[in-house]
DNA sequence: AATTGTTGATATTTATAAATGTCAACTTCC
DNA sequence: GGAAGTTGACATTTATAAATATCAACAATT
């Protein structure tokens, strides 16, 4: 890979993303529609990927495929990044916000408030984080005592 | 229920808990048998269900059947229950535990050592703090600054 | 301006997880 | 001591999640 062109770089097409991961171009956007993954849009809507939405898209497909984690098992777990610890969030803001109370699907996947309102979440380190397989349980450790 | 057995104490044939919670006694194996359940075992090696161990049961049931969050799924969310805080282990005890160690499965499952060699996971703090669904949440919010 | 690719929406297929069925040996408890 | 219940192992069924297919409207690329 061209060293030049950072990981986080929006640079495949959707087509291209689905050759390089060897699915179709419907599962990618079904992904999506799942709230599993945010792709970069151009203003005419269309979809670009980077190399690192690339890696986290396989890791997905290995819970789906090797692990046998269903759809709903990921958004699950994803649920349970601690956002409100990575990005600091005070407890006026906790009160108001449905990821911290409860909620069963990612946090990328509700309407924003507070400090999260200012944030892209895309780029959102609460998203970023687990585009590398399995780092959750490395997440909750580096925030427990 | 009578309110002078506790919830913990095993009463509850597995034919009897299968009929209380509308299920076949096959299915209550193969949940024993998958690791997301530990009950009661007579010396016969017949098992024994507690009001506990059928709330716990009702909460993975909801889960596969109402979440749509498959076995597995559920396997890797108690996966993410951080034990090690839970029970104070120390960093010596952690370097040899699979279960600090990314583990994919309840800690339960595993071989113990150490501290948790003297403990019974069916009365374990790990193992019933998740008695009541979408707890693990709140067990992670507890351990985080 | 013509070809190739993308969009979202709906419908269909397929892969397989979850749940049952069946069995013979063993317990329990009137 | 005999009926009813339980055990584990293996086979089978069924419910449905995941993946594809098809479509017409729109965007991009040459």
């Amino acid at each position: 890979m061209n060293p030049s062109i950072k990981k986080t770089e929006p640079v495949f097409s959707i087509s291209t993303a689905a050759r390089l991961l060897k699915i179709s171009v419907h599962t990618l956007r079904m992904y999506e529609r799942e709230g599993l993954i945010i792709p970069y849009k151009k203003k005419s809507n269309q979809r670009l990927y980077s190399q690192a939405d690339l890696d986290r898209i396989q890791c997905i497909r290995d819970a789906i495929n090797q692990a046998k984690i269903s759809i709903n098992g990921i958004k699950s777990i994803y649920s349970l990044i601690p956002c409100w610890d990575i990005i600091k969030c005070s407890a006026e803001e906790q009160k108001e916000c449905a990821s911290f109370n409860g909620a069963h699907n990612p946090c990328w996947t509700y309407d924003h408030k507070n400090v999260c309102k200012e944030r892209d979440c895309r780029t959102c380190e609460v998203y970023t984080k687990y585009s590398q397989c399995g780092t959750i349980k490395e997440l909750i450790k580096s925030v427990s005592r």
